[in-house]
DNA sequence: GGATTCCTGGTAAGCGCTTTCCGCCGGGTA
DNA sequence: TACCCGGCGGAAAGCGCTTACCAGGAATCC
């Protein structure tokens, strides 16, 4: 008996229901109930059909997926890679791309880096271990060429055990669901300036984040356009949190007081610049101080007055990541996904 | 050939590195092999043990968790049941649960019901066919016979199968996080009766939840004992969402326009009522009416008034129920995790 | 009418790993 | 010197499932 665990499970045989007890049951080879639980590609007569169907459910027969897995050497779990799931922001991408998941049968296995680009690579490596069919990477990447270069070699691992990937947001990975960043971000600032705002600092998340890169590129280059000046010092780097932005905002007023509008550069941040603006200096939101946030998450209209964002559709990017994922073919390159300007109540004309 | 893709695997067979090839490139056997890297209870002579690990470095060796899983039968996959991951009360939970995972490393997978019970009962379905080591069950069950009874035999089934099972709030299924829904609801009324208000309402979720029934006879048992009357009218019914808060606000008001006070039993609900309130009726907050919400999730200080409300260690929740899992032992009683309720701006006392 | 297809059911060879034995070897012990 | 014991390595039997291949029987074709 090399393996101990028989004689556990033939202590609760009640539980351990395998095919082959299925089979006996029924009175047929295993091969057919298979063939009729399984659904390959082969036709089962209706009388045995039958008699399967019926001693599945008489013993309460439930699949075993690992051994599945290990037979087709191909699973139906997707993995989800965020930075943080409680961050609005991933979990919308979170329930777009459970929902897509549900329609194919999948399921998601959802991992957590807490920001850190080496966790990212273990989890892939993890994934890869677990044979997931698939992984999509949820969080920006950081803009580290040896990080970058070591998780494209585990995805390429990844690809070569024939696992699919897809990424939200521009990575350098293939496929992805592409989202306009940048676009966005010059939109915010140009409203900002047909305001009359000449002076607006930023509140940026970690500088290393490509999507953050992206998005204040996105300023400068509308800025720069229209001809403003926005020098270093009122661009200030954070986390991507409450406490980071009105940290931020707090140092931005106090280095710069004349700044009369600042972009936030996801919503979270925008929450704590706005604490930090009305509260903290008790400056009145729009009248004195102008405020952009980033992403539209459910809150920002919200949020006291409600916030001025730039609307990226989250849950929608998600569930097009699973497609992508599902859809076997076509990495085609797709529309990027609408991002608009929602202009609320937190921006208003600079004061006289 | 049995199997048509060990003809694809050959192709790639850069791959597919498995125990086999490392252990003949290290010039050992495959049991060796697999006690240098999968720890088992043997020791191995240091020189092969090198060798094992050199060959499994080069040649880039993750082992199968599928395959494994099917020997050991085990995994060290949980399953975590949500009704929507977007909402930040799950979110939060879902968090806690990942950060305990990655210590105990074990990987999450969720499944998000969007409140269907059947698709609840169907996910565990799911997870037992993963073989998952546990399951997590983290939003309230409904008050239903039936559905509560096809639960937990699909629960059972599953601890027969050697999986473990907790979940978040009392429901009937052991171990589990106590979460103390009646008294931080007591805490709640109890306050508001102290600042004054006589003719409150509630503005409740979905009537067959039992985290709903829970919260509101916290209500109900304070406001009598304290010797206020709260007839049916004026707690109304509907979706545990920002609509379903604004709507239910509205209707509330319509029919019962001298309430000075409205208990939301949840935080996302109590947006919705503080917008209905102050957009919709024009009335202020506090000074007119006071708004209380529940579970204290990260957006509801940001909120105007910023929200006065009963806190739950959602985190923690999550957290603990994953040790519970990990664990092995003691599905011991804890103490009750410590709700608190949070005094802020959206409460006052009754106007004169 | 005999040979060819089809169709459908069964047999059995793995999928990649874990773990039980078994065997070998060196060192105590009697 | 004979014997036993402890340590360590390997052979091999599965874990539960999929599926290529085979084998009859019925239907089809010259």
């Amino acid at each position: 008996m090399p393996n101990p665990r028989s004689t556990t499970r033939a202590t609760r045989s009640t539980g351990a229901v395998t095919l082959q007890r299925v089979a006996e049951h029924a009175g047929v080879s295993i091969a057919t109930a298979s063939r009729v639980l399984h659904g390959g590609t082969r036709t089962v007569g209706e009388e045995l059909r039958r008699k399967v169907e019926d001693a599945a459910r008489d013993l309460g027969y439930v699949s075993n997926a690992p051994a599945q897995a290990l037979a087709r050497s191909s699973t139906s779990v997707v993995g989800l890679v965020v930075h943080d799931i409680a961050d609005p922001y991933f979990a919308a991408i979170a329930a777009g791309a459970m929902r897509a998941a549900k329609r194919h049968r999948l399921m998601v296995m959802i991992a957590a880096t807490f920001g850190d680009p080496e966790l990212e690579i273990e989890y892939v490596r993890s994934l890869r271990a677990q044979r997931a069919r698939a992984v999509l990477l949820a969080g920006s990447g950081v803009a580290d060429p040896d990080l970058t270069a070591r998780l494209a070699a585990e995805l390429d691992a990844f690809r070569a055990d024939g696992g699919r990937v897809s990424c939200i947001g521009e990575r350098g990975v293939e496929p992805y669901v592409p989202l306009d960043h940048t676009g966005g971000a010059e939109r915010a600032a140009t409203e900002l300036w047909q305001l009359g705002h000449r002076r607006i600092g930023v509140v940026a998340g970690p500088e290393g984040l490509v999507t953050v890169q992206r998005r204040l590129a996105g300023i400068r280059a509308a800025w720069s356009r229209l001809g403003g000046e926005l020098p270093d010092r009122r661009v200030v780097f954070a986390d991507f949190t409450r406490s980071g932005g009105r940290e931020a905002a707090l140092g931005l007023f106090a280095a710069e007081p004349g700044v009369t509008a600042v972009l936030a550069l996801n919503d979270v941040m925008a929450a704590g610049v706005l604490a930090a603006v009305q509260d903290d200096l008790g400056r009145r939101v729009p009248e004195e101080v102008s405020v952009v946030g980033f992403d539209d998450v459910p809150f920002a209209v919200d949020l006291r007055p409600s916030l001025t964002t730039v609307r990226l559709p989250l849950e929608e990017a998600g569930e097009r990541a699973v497609q992508l994922i599902a859809d076997g073919a076509s990495p085609a390159r797709q529309a990027p996904l609408g991002v608009a300007l929602v202009v609320r109540g937190s921006t208003g004309p600079v004061a006289g």
